[in-house]
RNA sequence: GGCGGCAUAGCCAAGUGGUAAGGCAGAGGUCUGCAAAACCUUUAUUCCCCAGUUCAAAUCUGGGUGCCGCCUCCA
């Protein structure tokens, strides 16, 4: 359903082309150099903000005051930057110096994707002024849209607070992994929308966390089905099952096509869920349970979720389970709980259901 | 101060004009040697507050309150 592509590009390996961006720019009149440090002349930008909805006008009424008495005007931003003392440098038309933040995305961005890009992401925080700037930039000089479609997501704020060092609140992908498996993780920022700030806390992991096994309790329901469920024609009311497996998927697919509403596409997977728990049973016909099931699979993969499989048992645990099921035939109730309690020991923990022995690990 | 956005149950969260999705937690039930789990059922006359528009508003308009992002350097 996708593939996966991805580079990681330096912006230290394209200087040569930002130098020519930016000589492309003066060309135009659209940049200016002074001293050294080259600016993007913001009223040669057609439609400057448009993007954050902000007017030039806007900017100079709400702007502290600019002490750059180099540039024309206060929003003009710098293309080039005059190398200072000690710093690294790169030789350019107008001296020694490195490129400006903003030019280094559209530069990368024209080369290894073209004139204009589909989907430009980012988060909200950037969109005044680095993605306002890029598009000054690359609009300028190819007068061609720089990105059909804007995505910006909503920041990540811990307990409630911005996620920094000196609020000691500050960690990493890693460190979340040490506490939560990371399709906790993936489930949870699936969990709003990606416009919307999300907050992270133990409390709401949690929640998910839960919710995440209700849906692989959902799918371990269907593969047992799976495995004894007889091939067998369908009557009308089963082939209506069918129907309402499409429906759901319809509205799954549906909702991710309005905006990528994954809090909203999800709804559908826990759909499923409770439809199939509440009504297939061992009478249910194969087809159905594996239409039910793949669809599940095909929709959660979309999302990155439920692709676990289950692990294989050491064979000293299966056969202590064996040995545990004959004693609770025999209603040897205390060897039974002898053995729950040693493997409870070793980590696993055993449930008697109505579909068997399950275990999971601690 | 300027611009933009958000406010929905104990918690998370969708819904942007037609009468409140879904999940977690809670409660009740089924199953069960026990325990646990699983599963089923159930949970907002109401969407921050006040006015207004409309046959109809969580959704639109105006005002208020609270919260968030950006408006400086660096990326």
């Amino acid at each position: 359903m996708y593939e996966e592509k991805t580079m990681h590009p330096k912006a230290t390996d394209f200087i040569q082309s930002m130098i020519e961006f930016i000589e492309g720019l003066i060309d135009k009149g659209a940049a200016y150099n002074v001293d050294g440090n080259v600016y993007f002349n913001v009223n040669r930008a057609k439609d400057y903000g448009k993007l954050s909805k902000k007017s030039i006008d806007d900017l100079k009424s709400g702007a502290r005051v600019d002490i750059n008495q180099e540039k024309k005007n206060p929003m003009d931003f710098a293309l080039w930057k005059k190398a200072k003392e000690g710093e690294p440098y790169w030789n350019s038309p107008w001296g020694k110096g490195r490129p400006g933040w903003h030019i280094e995305c559209s530069v990368m961005a024209k080369t290894l994707l073209g004139e204009t890009i589909d989907i430009h992401a980012g988060g909200e925080d950037l969109q005044f002024p680095h993605h306002e700037n890029e598009i000054a930039q690359s609009e300028t000089l190819t007068e061609k849209p720089f990105a059909n479609y804007w995505l910006h997501n909503g920041m990540l704020t811990i307990d409630n607070q911005k996620m920094s060092k000196s609020l000691g609140n500050f960690f990493t992908v890693k460190d979340i992994g040490k506490e939560f498996d990371l399709e906790v993780l993936r489930f949870f920022l699936l969990s709003a929308h990606y416009r919307s700030p999300i907050n992270f806390s133990r409390d709401v992991m949690e929640q998910l966390r839960n919710g995440l096994e209700r849906l692989y309790n959902g799918k371990s329901n269907l593969e047992y089905l799976l495995d004894k469920a007889l091939d067998r024609e369908l009557t009308e009311v089963e082939k209506d099952i069918l129907k309402k497996i499409d429906e759901y998927k319809y509205d799954f697919v549906e909702n991710m096509e309005d905006d990528i509403n994954t809090a909203d596409a999800i709804s559908s997977l826990f759909e499923i869920v409770k439809y199939s728990n509440s009504n297939f049973n061992e009478k249910t016909p194969k087809f159905v349970i594996q239409y039910t099931y793949d669809n599940l699979i095909e929709l959660s993969k979309i999302l990155g979720i439920l692709y676990k499989k289950d692990e294989i048992l050491e064979e000293e645990i299966l056969k202590l389970i064996g040995k545990r099921t004959k004693a609770r035939k025999e209603k040897n109730y205390q060897l039974a709980d002898e053995i729950r309690d040693e493997l409870k020991e070793k980590g696993i923990i055993l449930e008697d259901t109505q579909e068997g022995v399950k275990w999971k690990r601690v």
